[in-house]
DNA sequence: AATTCAATTGCAAACGTTTGCGTAATTTTT
DNA sequence: AAAAATTACGCAAACGTTTGCAATTGAATT
């Protein structure tokens, strides 16, 4: 920007080689003292800002991490660039961000351009046409470069990665199991968009749960939707509209569950004690639903913090590859707990 | 990263000078067509990949727009995100994401950092802290090297400067108008933190409205909170228990409102029959509220998308500096909509 | 056959910083 | 006083790419 002063303008102030002056700024022991504090003094007046890109191109390190999300508008996802940014801000790196909203072609396009910026690793978590198609040469292009590649969420096909997930299969299996201790006999559920892993695990938990109990999945129980309470509305509808209707709830997520809620208050159904609700995710306004709802946390924060540490793992120099899985949690409030039936 | 190929590395390849295929590259007509192809196919077969980063200290322009913004975890910041995304995406842009926690020590260590990185200019939302103390210099410095700075949200001490913000003061005059409208007497307010922009002008806008309709603040009826449902609840415990109890209230966004309900409805008063409520910010849940909820939509997205385009209009070479404000809306729901009162 | 011209390609500098090595100048040791 | 050691600094290359200008080649023109 026109008025930035390099190490070269200084060593032309100073009539010496930038090297001195690079050493200078850097409190090299091989610079005498006191030319070291005049120039560090100079620098600090003429407002010397050190360019960080001549030294990216130098070390071939950018202290810059890429992350590529589908989506930013939930709680879960930001609550994952919190927890990054909390580790990764003291090491001293910056966070490229970058929102596919759920398109491979923007994948791909993003992962070119963070590649071309030589970001030192990438957290990703994938995109859902990416994962519908099994469209993956991109990524093991980038693996091939070598380059850190970390999966959020969404598992990928190769075996051996870096990933942090939550066990997204038994925080299903504990929200079905809670509804079953509480007398739910027939207990939908609110299936999340197919090709997504968590849509994919979360049925499998809420399946093997009720086959533990002796039960079948009833497919007229089991309503697909977007994650958002409108969708969540609609389909919640028309399960109240079936001759079989459902006396517990088991929703891929909580904005899902704000819907459900509304269309049941609606229709004049008591919550818990007719249909028992539980969601996912565990949002900051779970507790503040019309009836409070039980949810399934999956420690989003923690995922951005364990992803954050793995990265530094590999910036240290840490080759193989690390799993990490965390454990949910079942926060139970009002929209399940039915006292008088445990 | 080991197995990165570069232009140099292709230039040894085929014998001939790195300008050589830069040119060939780039499809420089002055190479001749034959050769062009080779090397495109060659580089593309070997996943050569352009290094962007010696591009920058070429050039001089990184490519990225640094955001620095107080937190993420409110629609608000979220939606502003993808709004900057949908313009700059397109337009070949990577955005560097900086959350400060509303600290000005973190907000002053990331802009030396995206300077330092030399990013094309600035999107900022300042910090609480940075506003309360009116600690500018780090700003100052900046704008001094004529680093394009553009604020949202937040005023500036300076005049000329390039700024996009929602009339906040209009909106909040307008749900409080709309109260007093529903035939509310005692009109509290939930004051966003003090030293923040909003919080004031949303303040102002209330207080001008009474004043316009010859009312006072009643400072019993204005309780101060922070921007979570916790602290409107709290605050709204308080109201309730006061002998002046309001018969409306408008708070400064709408994770208060959450709050406000749920304390409301536990204490059995009738909304919007006995108290009426809007808040601000428009969130997705907001219609999902127990009683869906009235709110004041400051555009979060367009902020986003006016704030990338008055960046790309400065990275055309537009000097003069320009103030965009946006218009809010008021969204009516059933938490002020007093039909029988109107 | 000498000259001009066009078509290709190479050279070298530039962006800003770091770092191994060389080289003065000065001091210490024998 | 000569040799060795220390101190303080400069030189130049390196990172990867672009670009104005020079240089080479071959063909076309006179």
């Amino acid at each position: 920007m026109g008025n930035t002063v390099s190490i070269k303008d200084l060593a032309r102030k100073f009539k010496c080689a930038p090297s001195t002056i690079s050493r200078a700024l850097n409190d090299h022991p091989m610079i005498n003292i006191d030319t070291r504090k005049t120039i560090q003094e100079y620098a600090n007046k003429v407002g010397y800002q050190k360019n960080t890109i001549s030294l990216s191109l130098l070390n071939k390190c950018s202290k810059t991490l890429g992350v590529i999300i589908p989506s930013i508008s939930h709680y879960h996802e930001t609550a994952i660039i919190e927890g990054l940014e909390s580790i990764l801000q003291p090491a001293g790196y910056l966070l490229n961000i970058c929102v596919t909203n759920e398109s491979h072609a923007l994948e791909k396009e993003y992962l070119d351009r963070l590649v071309a910026n030589r970001v030192d690793a990438i957290c990703i978590s994938l995109s859902q046409e990416t994962f519908d198609h099994s469209l993956n040469e991109h990524i093991d292009l980038a693996i091939s470069r070598s380059l850190p590649i970390i999966f959020m969420d969404r598992f990928y096909h190769a075996l051996d990665v870096d990933r942090v997930i939550t066990d997204d299969f038994k925080g299903a299996f504990m929200a079905t199991e809670h509804l079953i201790q509480m007398g739910c006999q027939r207990i939908a559920h609110l299936h999340g968009p197919k090709g997504i892993t968590v849509s994919q695990q979360r049925f499998k938990g809420y399946e093997a749960c009720l086959k533990k109990y002796g039960r079948e999945v009833d497919l007229e129980l089991v309503k697909q939707v977007m994650f958002s309470p409108e969708s969540g509305l609609a389909a919640t509808k028309s399960l109240l509209d079936q001759k079989i209707k459902p006396d517990g709830i088991f929703a891929v997520n909580d904005e899902v569950c704000f819907g459900a809620m509304k269309i049941i208050q609606e229709k004049n159904y008591k919550i818990p004690e007719e249909i028992a609700l539980v969601g996912f995710d565990d949002i900051p306004l779970a507790a503040f639903a019309p009836i409070a709802l039980s949810s399934v946390s999956r420690q989003s924060k923690k995922i951005g913090e364990q992803s954050a540490h793995l990265f530094l793992s590999k910036m240290n120099g840490m080759s193989d590859h690390q799993q990490v899985t965390l454990e949910p949690e079942l926060i139970i409030r009002e929209s399940s707990q039915r006292n008088h039936y445990s």
